[in-house]
DNA sequence: TCTGTATTTCGTCAAATGCAGAAATAAACA
DNA sequence: TGTTTATTTCTGCATTTGACGAAATACAGA
């Protein structure tokens, strides 16, 4: 969780985020769409893959990243209820 | 947005959050929960309060903070439909 | 106004973060 | 095996962050 929060805490991660909610994307295809290097965004595919929010695949020459939606509706559902009920945020939904 | 996020990313801030949900407490009740110096603690409340999570208001000599509970659903529903609609996600609910 | 209590602001430091370019790795294919 | 393409890992650097203690501020009451 605390993972989680901390890849969703930067602009840049959550940019990706987005671009990924449209379609699958390689890692070079995301990379054009920032005026940033690729070894930078590499480090930001990395974070939010061991956050769980997403997940790579590769096919032939490229690697293919997705969203993992179940696992961002989770952890976000997750915190709503934590914040919205009396217990410690141990047990979900 | 932005701010929010950068608030929740760290874990003393969201434990800040966890014990409000139970009560309102004054700056001092919150800063003995912590094993950091109450400028350290002091510095956390900014934050959140910058990034709307939280609200202040002074009492007697003390001031009391309590959670500004709508802003963070509100908040956390707005990134559960921007991850998945298709829009902006410049509208909300 | 002076004192005591509660909290924040300031100055400083160590650690973490984001970035770039160079080198390393992985896969497909001649 | 050697080459090309795609991506990651490594090294170094500048900025930001979280922490502390000391000083400053805010308020209530003698």
């Amino acid at each position: 969780m605390n993972e989680v929060f901390r890849a969703l805490s930067d602009p840049t991660r959550r940019e990706i985020l987005r671009l990924l909610r449209a379609r699958d994307m390689t890692a070079g295809e995301l990379a054009e769409r920032f005026p940033l290097a690729k070894s930078t965004l590499s480090g930001h595919f990395s974070v939010l893959r061991h956050a769980g929010l997403i997940v790579q695949e590769r096919r032939r020459t490229s690697i293919v990243y997705s969203l993992n939606l179940s696992a961002v509706e989770e952890t976000i559902a997750g915190v709503l209820s934590l914040l919205k009920t009396g217990r410690d945020g141990k047990e979900g939904s």
